[in-house]
DNA sequence: CGCCGCTTTGAGGAGGTTCAAACACAGTGG
DNA sequence: CCACTGTGTTTGAACCTCCTCAAAGCGGCG
């Protein structure tokens, strides 16, 4: 959340955010169709955002931890074009969209902050098409677990150890993988030392190896 | 643009629209890390973004022609994630970014308009990532080709027939395909019968066999 | 006409998928 | 306590799609 507000209108936006909702794991936080009307920051816990073609295929647009926004999908056509399900027991801050949309008229600061959020998440998928787009499957995982590890030290959690909150399937359907190649490459990255991996408990031995794997160039 | 404004409210607006810039073809609007200071509305012309790793692999984000903004991106770092980069030459409306957000303060319409652009680029991405996570060269074709048609159909033009803006190469970056798969999928779309190719002149003689390919699970 | 960029087509190969089986681990119940 | 089940993961082998490399074709333009 954005700072430097006084007093006054930090008591606005507290009550924006005040009304508070628990996701079990496993359970949505919304549906694609569901009605849109506001956006969630996640104040704990971990979700996926899903997208469904009409044949069924299923991919995976996301993973966001606390302190994320998601719902944005929303507000295009007032109703939700993907589903955010729960990896963990998660809470978060229910913001309904016409407050925000309300407050931000009143605070730049928070209509910019608003903005930005949207823009980041525009940048976020342009970085995952080209991942998609461009990248063999080693250089995919390399990547989402750099990704991963840094965002959990912003968090205050170690930047070498983690525990996936997803199945390999998930990673696959995030990666544009399937299960087994998500797990070969794993095994592989484990088998030259680069990480340690026991299921979803995993490692990262040697970053600059990782980071050397997600971005040839760089190190040559 | 969003309607129903006032006579004095589409007057403050136009004041935002007012500034014109022509784009030659080939020639770039905006380039990866340059200044963020307005959104584009393009008025004519046609334009491809990507976004670019620092090996130097480039991956084509998206086509946008006349009617669409471009730009957002920018908003988060201040300053652009993508190039955007005319395929035909081009005008655009440049639209100062603290404008928007200064009238968008007023104009309860005009912020939910911005809003609603900035999602559906969001969600547009999101069926991008389907696209290039779980579907088959074919398929990605049938898919572009389809809402390439239907976008210019949308603009007054045959939705049949069309002439591409882009090369295969661009059509390879953007559907994560090489542009020699492009071009085999078209030759064989060709000899199916289902469209008629001539260089960058593309005719759809079978948009139900299109949409069966992009689509299977719908028409079995 | 001859050059150049883009496109098409072919042949061979690599990376990832598919199918299948075995393994690990947590939870359940005898 | 341990066998039993179920879910998720690992590993192997065969296959397929797409990529790579190469050459030829097309079309526009000086």
């Amino acid at each position: 959340m954005p700072v430097g507000f006084s007093p006054e209108e930090m008591q606005r936006i507290d009550a924006v955010v005040e009304k508070r909702r628990r996701v079990r794991q496993g359970e949505a936080l919304y549906n694609n169709g569901d009605d849109f009307t506001a956006l969630y920051a996640i104040r704990s816990g971990f979700f996926k955002t899903c997208v469904t073609s009409n044949d069924g295929r299923e991919q995976v647009t996301g993973f966001q931890m606390a302190g994320e926004v998601i719902g944005m999908d929303g507000i295009v056509n007032d109703n939700h074009n993907c589903s955010a399900v729960a990896l963990e027991d998660a809470e978060v801050c229910v913001m309904p969209f016409t407050m925000i949309e309300e407050m931000s008229r009143d605070l730049p600061a928070l209509q910019r902050h608003v903005h930005k959020i949207m823009s980041r998440e525009i940048v976020r998928e342009n970085g995952v098409m080209l991942l998609l787009g461009n990248m063999r499957a080693e250089e995919r995982l390399a990547a989402f677990l750099l990704n991963l590890v840094q965002r959990l030290h912003a968090r205050g959690l170690s930047q070498s150890e983690l525990v996936l909150r997803m199945s390999r399937d998930e990673i696959g359907s995030y990666l544009g993988l399937k299960l087994e190649t998500v797990s070969r490459s794993f095994s592989k990255f484990s088998e030259e030392g680069i990480i340690e991996v026991r299921q979803r408990y995993v490692k990262i031995l040697a970053p600059d190896a990782l980071k050397k794997i997600f971005n040839p160039q760089t190190y040559v």
